[in-house]
DNA sequence: AAAATTATTTAGATTTGCCTAAAAATAAAT
DNA sequence: ATTTATTTTTAGGCAAATCTAAATAATTTT
C-alpha cells in the first residue's frame, strides 16, 4: 500500500488527536489541518474504504491497527528527520518542524532505517518527543507537566507541548531547552505563575501558559 | 515563485534533453517522463504562462533563463542528496537515484545549503556528474567517452552515461566505479569492443555499449 | 506535388483534493 | 418538549494533472 501526502497528513493528525480524546471529530480535524469540514468528510470516506480508520456518519473517527501503523511510520520519519536537522545539520530546534513536515513523506523504508543507524538510534527528538523504532514502539518518558510540580521540586525539562515558533523563541530567550535542570521555588495562585531557579542563574518567574507548555521529569 | 513536483520534473527533464538537442520535442519529453504527448502539450502551455520556457505550437520548447535557474536548483538538490546517501548513509551508488528523485523536491533553501556545508561542498555526485553550487555554476570535467580513446591511453573513470540499475550492476560485477584507473589495450573493429586493463587485474574485454556508457579523464 | 507517415495539438473525460452553500442530524438551551 | 444553536454531511463545482480518441500540422516518401 502506498498513500498520498494528503492521506498521510490526515492519518497523522487523527493519530495525534486521538491520544487526547479517544475519538476524533470532523471539526477538530478541519481545524488542525486548516481545511473545511466538508473536505474532511470527503477524505474520511476515502480513508475508510482504504481500511485505515473506522468511521460512522456523525459518530467521529478512530484509526484501525493498520492506520496506527501508518501514523507511527510517519511520526518516526518526522522525528528522525528533526533529529538529523538539529544534530547533523545544526539547525535550531525552532526551525525544523516545517522541513520535517515535508521530509516525513519520503517513501524509502531503507532510507529511514539507514538514517536511524547513522544517527545512532536516537530515542527522543529535539522537542523531547519519543521516536518510534522500526517496529513502531516508542519509549514513553514518565513526565509531568511543570504546572503540577509542588514548590521545592527539582526537575529536568524533557519535552515541550507545542512546536510553535513563538514558544520556541520565548524558550531560547529564557535559555530553557530540553535537558535544562530547574527547581520550582514558589507558586503564585493569583495568576498561576511559577518562580523557578536554574543553576547559575537568578530565580525568575514564568507564566502559567509557559509552565503548561513544559514537561519535565523528576530528578 | 513555488512550483509543483510535476512542474519541477518537467523543467528538469527539459534541461537535460536540451543539453543534447538545442530544442526539445513533445514526444521526447513524453518518453522520458513516461506520460502521453497530449499531457505534455497541456503542461507546456502552463509552464509557458509561468515564463519558465518559450514555446510555439509545433516548434518545440526551450527553457528561459528563469527556467534554467529552476532546473539547476533541482539538479543541485538531486546530486547533493545522492552524495549524502552514498557517503553519509552508505547506500550503494546504484540505489540512490529513485530516492533522490523524491528528495530533490524538498523546498527549504536553508536545508540544501546546510547539507552542502555538512558534506564539504562536493563537486561531483556518485555517478561523476557535476553538482551546481548555490549560484548554479558547475565545474565541467574535461572528460571523453571511453569508446574514443586510442589504444595505449591511460585514463580514470569520471562519470557514467546513465543511472540504470542494469548498467550499475554490470559495473559492480566488473569492479569498475568512479575513480577506477584503466588502460586501453586494444580495440576490435568487428564489434567495437575494447580490451582494457585495470591495475592488479588481468586484462578483459568490454562491449561497445558499455564503453559508450563510460566517461573518463586522461591521466 | 501528391500521398503517406509521423508528430503534435485539441476535445472531452477522469481522478484527487478542495471549496461554498444548503440540508440534515445532533446537542444545548429554554 | 420545543426551539435554537452547533456539528456534520450532501450537492454541485473548480483546478491540477492525467488519459483516449480524433483532428490538424509537419515531415518524409513515392
Ligand atoms: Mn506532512
Ligand atoms: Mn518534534
Ligand atoms: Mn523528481
Ligand atoms: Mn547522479
Amino acid at each position: 500500500m502506498h498513500f498520498s501526502v494528503t492521506e498521510e497528513n490526515y492519518i497523522k493528525a487523527i493519530f495525534h488527536l486521538q491520544q487526547e480524546d479517544g475519538t476524533v471529530s470532523t471539526n477538530e480535524l478541519a481545524a488542525v489541518l486548516a481545511t473545511r469540514p466538508a473536505s474532511v468528510t470527503d477524505m474520511l470516506k476515502k480513508l475508510k474504504t482504504k481500511k485505515l480508520l473506522s468511521y460512522e456518519k456523525y459518530k467521529g473517527v478512530r484509526l484501525t491497527a493498520e492506520g496506527k501503523r501508518l501514523a507511527l511510520a510517519v511520526v518516526r520519519k518526522h522525528r528522525l528527520w528533526e533529529y538529523f536537522l538539529v544534530h547533523t545539520l545544526q539547525f535550531g530546534w525552532d526551525e525544523v518542524h516545517e522541513v520535517a513536515e515535508e521530509l516525513e513523506h519520503i517513501t524509502s523504508r531503507k532510507l529511514v532505517d539507514k538514517l536511524d543507524v547513522f544517527l545512532g538510534y536516537p530515542k527522543f527528538d529535539p522537542h523531547g518527543d519519543p521516536i518510534p523504532d522500526s517496529q513502531g514502539k516508542m519509549q514513553q518518558q514518565q513526565q509531568v507537566n511543570l504546572i503540577d510540580l509542588p514548590p521545592g521540586t527539582a526537575a529536568e525539562v524533557s519535552a515541550v507541548g507545542s512546536q510553535s515558533t513563538e514558544l520556541l523563541e520565548l524558550l531560547r530567550h529564557k535559555s530553557i531547552g530540553i535537558g535544562t535542570r530547574l527547581e520550582v521555588k514558589k507558586k503564585f495562585g493569583f495568576d498561576h505563575s511559577i518562580e523557578i531557579k536554574i543553576k547559575g542563574q537568578t530565580a525568575f518567574i514564568i507564566s502559567q501558559q509557559l509552565a503548561q507548555a513544559l514537561f519535565v521529569k523528576l530528578i
